[in-house]
Order: structure tokens, then sequence, then C-alpha cells
DNA sequence: ATTGACTTTCCCATAATGGGAAGGTTCAAC
DNA sequence: GTTGAACCTTCCCATTATGGGAAAGTCAAT
């Protein structure tokens, strides 16, 4: 609270994002375009580091910038239902593990073929059989 | 094994890939210039075929064209140890591992906060208090 | 010759950053 | 009062693996 106001890279340390992806989310429209200074630097106030520090946490858990987009949208709108931040939480879950469950198919089928291959100097490879034969 | 010879269409149809893809793989050094008609269409043979299978097959398990361009070279090696496939192939697991990983702490976290929420017309929301407070 | 289904190349778009150049600003130290 | 480090600015390019679409040429059958 010693500031009241940062300059880009104050604002990037205290949201846990680089000055770039603030400039570039600006430039997306994601954020409001930040005030400046005098001379052409940007001026950040405790307001928008929290809106940084809510873009960061959502990033984080894997909402994507259209989705966070919305998500701001209902955070400044008091009088929003739960319920549509609810579903759009529950949506990107159904996301989630779709993605997991891809991978995971990946992994076992690759497992199984690494798990035949010997893995010694001979060139007898299972993994480059299976692979060619397209029994993957 | 009517036809000797395909048209790029004709190997996308059998290697499961689109043309803008082969096409795309061609340029990118992944596979070998194909041949071409006087009249400048691509040509592929059997062998070819098999190459874009390989690819395809590749790609559905997830290895990067990275990956798949040195795959290619151990599949052409016929003297190669399948050691070196088999750690590949393993070190990919291990990517896979671990963006499984990382989807399954953002899943619950997400889960963890959507069962906190009513969902209801009520503002009140315990998902977006969370990403503003930054407790997720 | 016309038509429809191909093909060619070329450029642009995606998602979310990172890298780096060329240049201006701030602030503290000398 | 100038110098230098550490910032800031904009601008453009790169990443990954495709897809979309335009403009133009080709093939095969009618």
């Amino acid at each position: 609270m010693k500031n009241e106001l940062y300059n880009i890279g104050q604002a990037a340390r205290a949201s846990g994002m680089t000055a770039k992806t603030i400039r570039h989310y600006e430039e997306g429209g994601l954020i409001p375009k930040a005030a400046r200074t005098y001379s052409g630097y940007r001026l950040y106030h405790e307001k928008d580091i929290h809106m940084l520090r809510f873009i960061k946490n959502a990033r984080t858990l894997g909402f994507s910038i259209k989705q966070i987009s919305e998500l701001i949208g209902l955070w400044r709108d008091h009088g929003r239902p739960s319920s549509k931040v609810k579903s759009l939480a529950q949506e990107h879950i159904k996301m989630l593990e779709s993605k997991i469950e891809e991978l995971n198919a990946m992994k076992k089928e690759l497992k199984k073929l690494v798990d035949c291959c010997r893995g010694d100097d001979r060139p007898d490879c299972p993994i480059l059989d299976s692979l060619t034969d397209g029994n993957s």
C-alpha cells in the first residue's frame, strides 16, 4: 500500500505475469487501456493489479483468454447469478476432462508399445513396427 | 495395389490426413519433396503412403513433428538400436504424464470451487471470490 | 467446349506468449 | 551535469500444427 501507482514492471511482478503479457492483454482488449504518464509509461492502480491477479489465477486454472473475458464480465457485474459462473466453470472442467482422457489414451497405447520393446542394441523394434503397420 | 501412383488427394485419404497437411509436411522438410507430373501435380508411391501413415500414427500418439522427424530417421536406419526408439518413446510418455498431471491439478482445483458454488440466481459466487483473492 | 472435381501457390488466421531491435525515460551516482 | 543501469515504448518475427480461402491451372467425362 506504500505505492498507489505501479508501472508495468511492478504490475507484472505483483500479478505474476510478464510485462509483455500485460501489454498483450491490453492490445487484445482483455483489459482496458492503461493510463499513461506524460512520457508514455503505463500506470496501474491497486484495482488494476487485482484484475491482473484475477486473470493470472484464471489462467492457472486453464481458462482461455476468451473465457476469462466472460468471467471478467461476470466479475464486474455484481448482480450476476452465480449459476452463470458455475456453468462456465463446469464447461471448462469438461474440456479438461476430455483432454486428459485423450492424453491418457495416448499414454496407454504408447506404454504398451514401450513394454514390448527390448530397448537394446539390436534394431528389432516393435514400436517402429507398430507405427508402420498402423496397429497403434 | 491397383494403383501404383496417387495424387495428393488420394494420398491424403489413404493416410488419414488432409492434402493441406501433406503439403505442409513437405514444405517443413518432414517428408521429401514429392515427384511431379508434367503439369505439376504431386505424385506418391506406395512407400510414400507408408511413410505418411507412419507419421499419422505417430501424431495420433502425440509425438511432435520434431520427434517424428527423429523417429523417421531411426525408422529408415535399419541398423539402429531399438534402445534409441524406446528412450524417445519413454521421454514422450513422461511429457504426456506431466501434462496430464497439470490438467488434473487444474481440474481438481476447479472442481473444488464449483462444489462450493450454489449456482443459483444470487450473485454470491465462491468461484469468482477465489479467483479474486488468489486462493486458487 | 463445358463442367465439376480436382490440383497448384500464396497469404492470412488461430492461442498465448517470448525474443529482440531501436529508441526514449528515470534515477542515482559520480 | 553527465553518465550508466535499468527501466519503458512500439514494432516485427517466431513458435505449433493445422485450416480457410483466393486465383489460377488441370483432368476426366459429357
